[in-house]
DNA sequence: ATCTAATTCGACTAGCCAAG
DNA sequence: CTTGGCTAGTCGAATTAGAT
């Protein structure tokens, strides 16, 4: 099946390549993937032959796509100059475009033709994978290749695309399909480089312009469209993103500076204080010095004082010497004077003893003369006791009168007190008869009050009971009101109204509309007579939550979705999605 | 090679305000 | 009252590092 056809305008003018997808020739399909892998690098031989004008680096030379949209399987070698892809509606021509924008990191939205890179995925496969290869050859004196030495003269980036949950990446392999291993850099940093190298921009809209691109700077009448597209496409919108990121690092950086120079100027300040410290310590240093040779000076005029000091002592032992040699000569003169003095002693002593042997027959004579006085003094002593026991015992019966006597005297005062105890009792006890009277009185005044207390007590529970009846009636007028107005709510839920004001009005248009069968199925709608709140009082945050969706009507197809009911616009904004969400649209 | 979790970044939306 | 510009917040796709 006739795919596409490529022409070669650099080389042969009128000559035309034409492509197949190789997928649908039934006995390629049976060689499987891994054998196209090898013809994807073993086709060189097309691709090295060149003309006199084409580029040496950054073209492509081949693509190769497997389960890519509609394609299954398919590969195109490119011509060295202009190419040409013709075919027909749904043969995959933008497909190829597509590959190559996504398959060199562009964006899905900028491709026109998916949301996410799991929707360019071939309906039936798990995965799929863009091969492209780009030029990098040196011919002649000029080199721009790119890290030869990785690459060669070719270098093939390879996309894989997954359909469900993430695990696609980025692969870089050299002119023989041998894979390059990445040193310290990651996948996405190597294509930027890679792109920039070559300078291949494939989201500027002048490098590729897809479809809605054309048609947005062709058809809008929007001058701020046609300002936004001219920006993208000559670069300047990215000069300006890059001139804003540069003031936004310029401003930070002029931050950090200033919060450098706060620090220079603080360590300044230390500086300045280590310096004066360092001077003191110098200062102190010398001074210290200063100090040992004082010292040292010092100790040396002690040493000359203590010198004189010992000149003074020797003089003055020398005196001392001469004293202790008279002293000798004094000491012997002394000792013969004692043994003198000894000779007189001895005869004194014996005079002693002869004295003393008289003083101990004297003193035998004395004690015998003692004893005789001492048995004197015992019977002296028995008579003294005897005189004293009389004595006492006169006493005794002294005291016994005298107590006898205050106990009369006790008794006689007893008797005058119990006379006037008995006439104060009775004078009491009047006092308290009369206090009795006056308490029986009161007694009968406060049953009196109590009495009228009581009355006024039961008239007050017959006015509570009348209010009670009062409280009762009312409960029954509130629970009819109650269900009056639940009747009167469940007669509005109804209506649908309460969706929005041109609600009934558009209902009717779909429903006309239906009728003339410009919808394929009937919209579905609004939104809110859909939902069911279980609990009532959270139904105002859920109407606040959902907001115009409430109103909104739903559609399953793309078709129904392009319908326009009414296309006056009424209190309603269409700008936001106009055609999913806005209710004049559904 | 595959899967998962964390992070980044762009697209989208609601709300506010001013101008016509 | 409508429209368009701007901003803050949210959501989800894409990417990457790390584990298996």
């Amino acid at each position: 099946v006739r795919c596409s056809k490529a022409m070669d305008c650099g080389r042969k003018a009128a000559e035309e390549t034409i492509m197949e997808d190789v997928s649908n020739e039934e006995d390629e399909e049976s060689t499987g993937v891994e054998d196209e892998s090898e013809a994807f690098a073993d086709q060189h031989e097309q691709v090295d032959s060149r003309s006199a004008y084409e580029a040496d680096v950054g073209i492509f030379e081949k693509i190769r796509l497997e389960n890519f949209m509609s394609h299954h399987l398919f590969e195109f070698v490119f011509g060295s100059n202009v190419n040409i892809i013709c075919g027909q509606n749904g043969s995959g021509k933008s497909a190829i475009i597509a590959a190559l924008q996504i398959g060199l990191g562009a964006r899905t939205s900028s491709a026109d033709r998916g949301k996410s890179v799991s929707s360019y995925v071939r309906n039936g496969a798990s995965s799929g994978t863009i091969k492209i290869q780009i030029r990098n050859r040196k011919v002649g004196e000029v080199d721009n290749r790119y890290n030869p030495h990785l690459y060669g003269d070719s270098i093939i980036v390879e996309r894989k695309l997954v359909r469900t949950g993430s695990g696609g990446g980025w692969t870089f392999r050299d002119r023989n399909d041998r894979k390059v291993k990445l040193q310290g850099i990651a996948p996405r940093e190597e294509l930027t480089r890679i792109l920039d190298h070559f300078n291949l921009r494939v989201e500027n809209p002048i490098a590729v312009l897809t479809q809605q691109k054309s048609k947005q700077f062709l058809s809008s009448g929007k001058d701020t469209d046609r300002y936004k597209f001219f920006m993208e496409a000559t670069g300047l919108q990215q000069v300006k993103s890059e001139l804003i990121a540069i003031a936004r690092v310029k401003t930070e950086i002029s931050q950090i500076l200033d919060k450098k120079k706060s620090f220079v100027e603080e360590i300044e300040k230390g500086l300045a204080e280590l310096k004066k410290r360092y001077d003191l310590a110098q200062e102190m240093s010398t001074l210290e010095g200063r100090i040992e040779e004082l010292e040292s000076l010092w100790a040396w005029t002690l040493v000359a004082e203590e010198e004189d000091t010992l000149e003074k002592h020797k003089e003055q032992v020398k005196i001392f010497e001469e004293r202790i040699q008279e002293h000798q000569n004094n000491t012997e003169i002394c000792e013969l004077e004692v043994q003198r003095s000894r000779a007189q002693v001895d005869s004194l002593n014996e005079e002693i003893n002869t004295a003393t042997q008289k003083i101990r027959a004297q003193t035998q004579k004395m004690n015998s003369t003692r004893t005789e006085l001492r048995s004197l003094k015992q019977e002296i002593s028995i008579q003294g006791k005897e005189i004293n026991a009389c004595d006492s015992a006169i006493r005794d019966a002294a005291r016994r009168a005298s107590k006898l006597e205050d106990d009369l005297r006790a008794a006689r005062a007893k008797h005058e007190q119990g006379n006037s105890a008995l006439h104060d009792i009775e004078k009491d006890l009047e006092e308290k008869q009369a206090e009795k009277r006056r308490s029986e009185a009161n007694v009968e005044a406060m049953e009196a009050e109590l009495a009228k207390l009581v009355e006024q007590l039961h008239r007050v529970r017959d006015d509570m009971q009348g209010v009670d009846r009062e409280i009762q009636k009312s409960g029954v007028h509130e629970d009819r009101a109650r269900s009056e107005a639940q009747q009167y709510q469940k007669s509005q839920g109804n209506s649908l109204s309460k969706w929005g004001r041109h609600i009934l009005e558009l209902q009717s248009k779909i429903d006309k509309a239906f009728d003339e069968g410009k919808f394929k199925k009937k919209p579905i709608g609004p939104v809110g007579a859909y939902v069911n709140v279980k609990e009532e009082e959270w139904a105002r945050a859920i109407q606040h939550c959902l907001g115009s969706t409430l109103s909104a009507y739903l559609v399953d197809n793309s078709h129904d979705q392009g319908v326009t009911v009414c296309k006056e616009k009424r209190g309603y904004r269409s700008r936001a999605s106009p055609q999913t969400k806005t209710p004049l649209h559904v």
